[in-house]
RNA sequence: GGCAGCGUGGCCGAGGGGUUAGGCGGGGGCCUGCAAAGCCCUUGACGGCGGUUCGAAUCCGCCCGCUGCCUCCA
């Protein structure tokens, strides 16, 4: 039996060049990824949970084959227009002005939100977290040498990218297939647009209205940066120039992915990004869920279950899961019967996990039919993953596992069909796949106490006397007590097991 | 209007010329004092019309429907 597993060549989605390419990094063994982070002035949604998960899982991959991966990822807490305000206001300061707060204070307050939220998902915090706020200086300087090398002008003072002189020189639209030409017959109604020459000319500093409260001084006026400068910045300042990942929600490929390309190809001649990597968007009823529109259903919501469309709490794990049972690059449309579902997948498989933790395998009766299922499964775990991260056709394969793992624990303690090494290579493989590669753990069993432990052990020992001696009513009302605390208890050929909800 | 993409069984979702995706739900059985969990069996799908092919859910064309980007957004 062949236990050694050969995982293929990572391979992904390159939206510059529109086909899969086999993954190879600049500098092996490291890595630099760099995902678009949260503008924080209100609650992270879905669609944040989601962009997060899938970089998450993607950096524990290439983690998980050995490259050392330096994972940034930003928070925006300046220099973003409103949509819907004629002024364009920034949105930060529209939110500190409503709820008469410092902007700070806004910003802090939702970075802070978010991280929890991402805590609980279980998604690693990035190495760097970097904040646009602590980064003027170089946004300024980089303002300075896109000017000096000719591919920005000065009006009123703000500062405009040249998007026709900079298509001179090099090509427009390389990450989009967006052409110039068609670009000018949008019309803009944003205020500043007169300033603009060209429609397609972006802010690389804007000057600030009086009443603006974020601001900094700058050679062409008191004012803020503009809207795709901070990631340019702070990708160059973490990763250099050019670094091997750069990820995010397909809504940013235009303009905003578009716009880093041409800053930093404008200040340095060089393209910043080897593979962009972008995930797809969330929908309800299929309709993007956004901010502007006002359909989003927030991560603490679904958590807590204090949505119109959510029917219960769903528990974080389940989120996650429903998030890697779609492959990254399709559209997901939430609904809470989809959420249900995974939650009851979720389950599946951490049971099957915990049951295979108290396994042992000792073979002498082996079904060899099985074992090379078993290792056909795991094979095709990271067959799939490599192959542009195709976290719902791995997670299938955990599935398959799981089904076996549920088999064999019929068999009791000591299992007799399956050898010693290829269960040791299950044991290792499904619970790395599953907590380690994919993120997804068991729930924390711990009881408070250790007295409360006792406690809950010496109920269930009375329980299974009462059973014994058919005292069937004193073992159901102990048991539909503790289920009415959270404790569900289950009878087993083994014993009873129990878990906290 | 330009660019990109999607339409798969009751629901969600992979796949992508012939060979089981998977999950949730439904039905039947086993186990069990009951319950839960689990196991076995099972149901059933590729928007429509043409074409290519020995063979199409998969390729091509047209049509219908839906979505995203083109304005801040994950």
């Amino acid at each position: 039996m062949k236990t050694k597993i050969e995982i293929p060549a990572v391979k992904l989605y390159n939206t510059r060049t529109r086909k899969k390419e086999e993954f190879i990094p600049i500098n092996p063994p490291y890595v630099g990824i760099y995902v678009c982070g949260p503008t924080v002035y209100s609650d992270p949604h879905l669609g944040h949970a989601r962009a997060a998960v899938v970089f998450d899982v993607l950096r524990r991959y290439l983690n998980h084959l050995g490259y050392k991966v330096r994972f940034v990822s930003n928070i925006t807490d300046v220099g973003h227009l409103e949509g819907d305000s004629d002024e364009g206001e920034d949105k930060i300061q529209k939110r500190a002005r409503l709820e008469q707060l410092e902007p700070m204070e806004i910003a802090q307050h939702y970075t802070r939100v978010y991280n929890m939220s991402m805590a609980k998902l279980n998604v690693i915090p990035p190495n760097i977290q970097p904040h646009a706020t602590c980064h003027i200086p170089e946004q300024i300087e980089l303002v300075e040498k896109i000017l000096e090398r000719g591919f920005a002008y000065v009006v009123n003072g703000s500062v405009y990218f040249d998007v026709p002189k900079y298509a001179k020189k090099y090509q427009y639209g390389v990450l989009s297939g967006r052409r110039l030409e068609e670009l000018e017959n949008v019309s803009r109604e944003l205020r500043g647009v007169e300033e603009k020459r060209h429609p397609a000319d972006f802010a690389l500093w804007k000057k600030a209205p009086p009443t603006h409260i974020m601001k900094w001084k700058s050679p062409w006026s008191v004012g803020f940066p503009g809207w795709h400068l901070e990631c340019t910045v702070m990708n160059a300042k973490y990763l250099g120039i050019p670094f091997d990942i750069h990820g995010g929600g397909m809504d940013l490929i235009f303009p905003h992915h578009e716009c880093e390309i041409m800053q930093s190809v404008a200040a340095w001649d060089t393209e910043p990004v080897k593979y962009w990597v972008h995930n797809n968007l969330i929908t309800i009823d299929g309709q993007k869920m956004s901010k502007s529109l006002g359909n989003f259903i927030t991560i603490e919501q679904v958590f807590t279950g204090s949505h119109d469309r959510l029917s219960k709490a769903y528990h974080p794990m389940a989120v996650r899961l429903l998030i890697l049972q779609t492959h990254y690059r399709s559209v997901i449309d939430f609904s809470d019967s989809g959420l249900a579902g995974a939650e009851r997948a979720y389950k599946r498989l951490v049971q099957a996990l915990k049951k295979l933790n108290n396994l042992e395998f000792v073979g002498g009766n082996e079904d060899t039919s099985m074992q090379a299922q078993i290792v056909e499964y795991i094979r095709k775990f990271y067959e799939f993953m490599s192959d542009d991260l195709n976290t719902a056709r791995a997670v299938a394969q955990l599935f398959e596992l799981a089904g076996i793992i549920n088999k064999l624990s019929g068999e009791g303690k000591f299992v007799k069909t399956i050898s010693k090494e290829v269960g040791d290579m299950l044991k290792n493989h499904y619970s790395k796949a599953l907590t380690d590669i994919l993120g997804i753990v068991p729930e924390e069993e711990h009881v408070d106490s250790t007295r409360l432990y006792g406690v809950l052990q010496i109920l269930i020992s009375i329980r299974q006397e009462a059973r014994a001696r058919k005292d069937f009513e004193l073992a159901d009302r102990i048991r539909d007590q503790l289920k009415e605390l959270g404790i569900i208890l289950r009878d087993t050929p083994q014993g009873t097991e129990w878990e906290i909800e």
